[in-house]
RNA sequence: GCCCGGGUGGUGUAGUGGCCCAUCAUACGACCCUGUCACGGUCGUGACGCGGGUUCAAAUCCCGCCUCGGGCGCCA
C-alpha cells in the first residue's frame, strides 16, 4: 500500500488514539525488555498486601502484571487492583523477565485503561474454580467460551471445517448453498417446521438432499455442502439437535462404494488436520493422545452387522432380517467392533425412496452408514437415477410425485448415475472429543426446550 | 410421541419429617499480608422454583403448575 493509499484508509497515521487496537499486543507475544500495550479480561487478581498481581487474559493465554504498592503511582494501583474479575482492560507497561512469574515473564505498567467494568457477581466463573451445569453455560456462552478448555471446542471444529472442506477441493468438488426455506420436505417422514412464506405454507428445510442431486446433474458434477437443517422431532437426548450442520456430498458417476471412499477420506482428513493443528487445543481438553483412525474402516452388509449383533449376546430378543438396529443394537456393534465401520446393503423398505436398489436384488438397497461406535454418523447411498423407477418408489412409500415434481422433472433431462451422503458436524466433534452432550458442540444449541440464546 | 428423574445463596453442592432462623466450597463486601500462581488468614452478606394440601411440626410427604435433564422411538 502507497503512502496516498495510506491516508485515505479508515485510520489515519497521525491519529493513533483512533486505533488503539492497532497497536495491541498479544500476551503470549509479549516478550522481555519491550514496552506493549496488552488488552483482555481480568483473569483474577491476587493481592498479597504491599505486592499484588492481575492475571490478565486474552485469546492468546495469560499474562501477569505487577503492582508495587509502595514504589508505584497511587492512582494507577487504585485502578488496576479496583476491578472486578472479568472486567476488561488494556494495561501499558514494560515486560520484564521474572522466573518466579508463571510464564517467566511479567507486565510493569505505566498506565491501565479500564473498558468495560464487569458486575461483581458473575453467572458462571469462567476461572473454573466452580463447576456450572451445562444450561447455566448455555444461557451464559460467552462467559462460558472464555474458559479455555470450552473455546478450544470451536477452534477444533473450525479446524475440521477446514480439512473436510480442503479434502472436498482435492477430489474436485465446488461448495454449494441451497435453499433453508422450501416448499416440500425431503423424505416425508420427519416432521417439519411449519412457516408462513408470503401467505404461503413453507418450511424449513430438513436435508439439502434433493437440491443437491438436482446439482449433480448440472454442470458442477460433484458437490458439497456445509449448513444447517431443521428437525422438529421432539426428542431429548444427548446426541439430536433440532437444528443441525450438515457437510453434505453429492457427485455423478460414483457409486455407492466410491462415495464410502470419500466419506472415510473426509473423516480421516478431519482427524489428521486436528492432531497436526490443534495440539494445543487437544491438551487443553485434556487429551494424552489424540488417536486419528488408521486402516480401512470395516464395511460389514446390514446382513453380517445383524448376525454380529445376534452374536454378542447383548440383546434379549435377536434381531431378524428387516429389523433397524435400535440403540442397544447400534452399542452393542459398536463395543464389538471398536471403531468406525460401515454398514451397507440395507434393506429397500427402511431406507428413502431416493437410494437405489440391487438391479438383482429389489429388496436390497445400495444405502450405506457410517457408525462410530457411539452412534451414527453418516447416512448414503447410490441414488436411484432413472426417472421411471424413482417414480415408482415414490408410490411405494405412499409419496405424492406431483408434490416432487421441481425434482423429479430434471430426472427426465440426463440424470447421471450419483451417490452421495450427509454428516452432521455436531456429532463429528462430539464423538472426536468424546463430549457428552451434542449441545457441547454448537455455541447457540436448539433443542426441545431452547430457542434463546 | 411414550416413560423416568431433578429444581436449595451469583455458581456448584450437603441435607429424605423435629437435631435447619439450612452444610461446605467458590464468588461477593471489610480488614491483615511484598512473590502469588485454585495465594493464605479473620469477620461478614447471601438460598429451599411457584401455588395449594397433609401434620403439633415440611427443604424433606401429597396434588397441580412452571422449569431443566435423561431413557426409548426416530434420526445426522
Amino acid at each position: 500500500m502507497t503512502d496516498g493509499a495510506s491516508k485515505t484508509g479508515p485510520f489515519k497515521g497521525h491519529h493513533r488514539e483512533q486505533r488503539p487496537m492497532q497497536n495491541r499486543t498479544y500476551t503470549a507475544d509479549a516478550d522481555p525488555g519491550e514496552t506493549v500495550t496488552v488488552a483482555g479480561w481480568v483473569h483474577e487478581i491476587r493481592d498479597l498486601g504491599g505486592i499484588a498481581f492481575l492475571i490478565l487474559r486474552d485469546k492468546t493465554g495469560k499474562l501477569q502484571i505487577k503492582f508495587e504498592k509502595d514504589e508505584m503511582d497511587d492512582d494507577l494501583v487504585e485502578t488496576g487492583l479496583g476491578v472486578h474479575r472479568e472486567s476488561v482492560v488494556s494495561v501499558t507497561g514494560r515486560v520484564e523477565e521474572e522466573p518466579r512469574a508463571p510464564t517467566d515473564v511479567e507486565l510493569v505498567p505505566d498506565s491501565v485503561d479500564v473498558l468495560a467494568e464487569a458486575d461483581p457477581e458473575l453467572p458462571l466463573d469462567p476461572s473454573g474454580k466452580v463447576e456450572a451445569e451445562l444450561p447455566t453455560r448455555l444461557d451464559n456462552r460467552t462467559l462460558d467460551l472464555r474458559k479455555p478448555e470450552v473455546k478450544a471446542i470451536f477452534e477444533i471444529r473450525a479446524e475440521i471445517l477446514r480439512a473436510v472442506r480442503d479434502y472436498f477441493r482435492s477430489v474436485g468438488c465446488t461448495e454449494i448453498n441451497t435453499p433453508k426455506i422450501v416448499a416440500t420436505g425431503t423424505e416425508g417422514g420427519t416432521e417439519l417446521f411449519p412457516i408462513t412464506y408470503f401467505g404461503q405454507e413453507a418450511f424449513m428445510n430438513q436435508s439439502p438432499q434433493l437440491f443437491k442431486q438436482l446439482m449433480v446433474g448440472s454442470g458442477l458434477e460433484r458437490i458439497f455442502e456445509v449448513g444447517p437443517i431443521f428437525r422438529a422431532e421432539e426428542h431429548n437426548t444427548p446426541r439430536h439437535l433440532n437444528e443441525a450442520t450438515m457437510i453434505d456430498f453429492e457427485s455423478s458417476f460414483i457409486d455407492h462404494n466410491e462415495a464410502m471412499d470419500v466419506c472415510e477420506g473426509t473423516l480421516k482428513a478431519a482427524y489428521e488436520g486436528v492432531a497436526e493443528n490443534c495440539q494445543e487445543q487437544l491438551d487443553r481438553l485434556g487429551y494424552e493422545e489424540f488417536e486419528t483412525p488408521d486402516g480401512d474402516f470395516p464395511r460389514l452388509t446390514y446382513e453380517e452387522a445383524i448376525e454380529r449383533v445376534n452374536a454378542t449376546g447383548e440383546l434379549d430378543e435377536q434381531l431378524v432380517w428387516g429389523d433397524d438396529l435400535s440403540t442397544e443394537a447400534e452399542k452393542a456393534l459398536g463395543d464389538d467392533i471398536g471403531g468406525h465401520y460401515f454398514i451397507t446393503d440395507w434393506p429397500s423398505e427402511i431406507k428413502p425412496f431416493y437410494i437405489q436398489d440391487y438391479d438383482d436384488d429389489p429388496d436390497l438397497s445400495k444405502g450405506f452408514d457410517l457408525m462410530h461406535p457411539r452412534m451414527e454418523l453418516v447416512s448414503g447411498g447410490q441414488r436411484e437415477h432413472r426417472y421411471d423407477e424413482l417414480v415408482t418408489g415414490f408410490e411405494q412409500q405412499g409419496l405424492d410425485p406431483d408434490q416432487f415434481e421441481y425434482y423429479t422433472k430434471m430426472f427426465k433431462y440426463g440424470m447421471p448415475p450419483h451417490a452421495g451422503w450427509a454428516y452432521g458436524v455436531e456429532r463429528v466433534v462430539m464423538t472426536m472429543l468424546d463430549l457428552p452432550n451434542i449441545r457441547e458442540a454448537v455455541l447457540f444449541p436448539r433443542d426441545r426446550q431452547r430457542l434463546s440464546p
